[in-house]
DNA sequence: TAAAAATAGTTTGACTATCGAAGTAAATAA
DNA sequence: TTATTTACTTCGATAGTCAAACTATTTTTA
């Protein structure tokens, strides 16, 4: 490796981790000089979760974000008291609790993404489309080596 | 835009969220399992923060993580008392709480380093050094991004 | 098919991180 | 010298998290 290379290394290194450091914390920020500064990144990723079209059981929405059950019942009641999300008992299976997205929930869930599609603009910023390519590898690269890291 | 460039966008788009969604956790869950398993992935921010060369007082830390100076006390605290961090008043200014890490600090600071370039290399995988250049520039879009909102 | 086991979600109690406000000690300005 | 500002800490309140125990329902099994 040349030095340019490892100058070039240590410098992706360090904005890599720049970017993973503050980019919650600017969610969060964003969030809160908005519309709908009763949320926090966490339900955020809630909503998310709950997504706008197939609907996910609790424990499935409590698996993706990476919290218990517990914990789950008690984000939703604030959600639901807040009111971005509706619960509803499954016919199916009675146990069930089905989420779903109010009117208001499907706001911000768009909102949200709004936030992700200009991020992912200005990542991609004066690339050319063979450029978009070679950072599509990259960030493929990093997610499925994290996939990698999750299943150990 | 071609249709083949907007699928890329959305794929792009899509991975981009989930490493950011899910690399606290993993860094979280690879620390629980490592021989460091009394630290949060919060913990490591501060020894991160705090670092290995420059003095940094208390409140510099809590600016560089985004917490209050009454969060930095108690974090400290426990640091201090897992054996990861000293605080030394300073001579110059008697009010200021300089951070150091400790000999056990300095070691699980390497580590994640290791941590973090294991990632930057898995990232620039198969890449040659123009691609390299390419995605440097595409992380420091992001960065820059990032840094003009947080200014805001 | 009746009883036992498993599953989905909730409640409870304990613990931790966080904050803002008030307090202390030291430095700086008036 | 006194008043103000600064750096940090303490205190009390709040929110998010978990594990364990519990309820309701479904599935398995004897």
């Amino acid at each position: 490796m040349g030095e340019t290379l490892i100058t070039n290394f240590e410098q992706i290194n360090s904005e890599l981790v720049g970017v993973f450091n503050n980019v919650m914390w600017i969610e969060e920020a964003a969030l809160k000089q908005s519309l709908f500064k009763d949320l926090s990144i966490k339900d955020m990723h809630t909503i998310e979760a709950i997504s706008m079209y197939e609907e996910k059981s609790a424990s499935e929405v409590a698996r993706i974000i990476h919290i218990t059950p517990s914990s789950m019942t008690s984000a939703i009641d604030k959600l639901v008291e807040k009111g971005y999300v509706e619960r509803r008992r499954s016919i199916q299976d009675r146990r069930v609790v089905k989420l779903g997205l109010t009117h208001k929930g499907r706001i911000v869930y768009r909102a949200h993404q709004g936030f992700h599609r200009d991020m992912a603009r200005n990542f991609l910023e004066g690339m050319s489309s063979e450029d978009v390519t070679v950072v599509q590898k990259a960030i493929h690269n990093l997610m499925s080596y994290l996939t990698r890291l999750l299943q150990k």
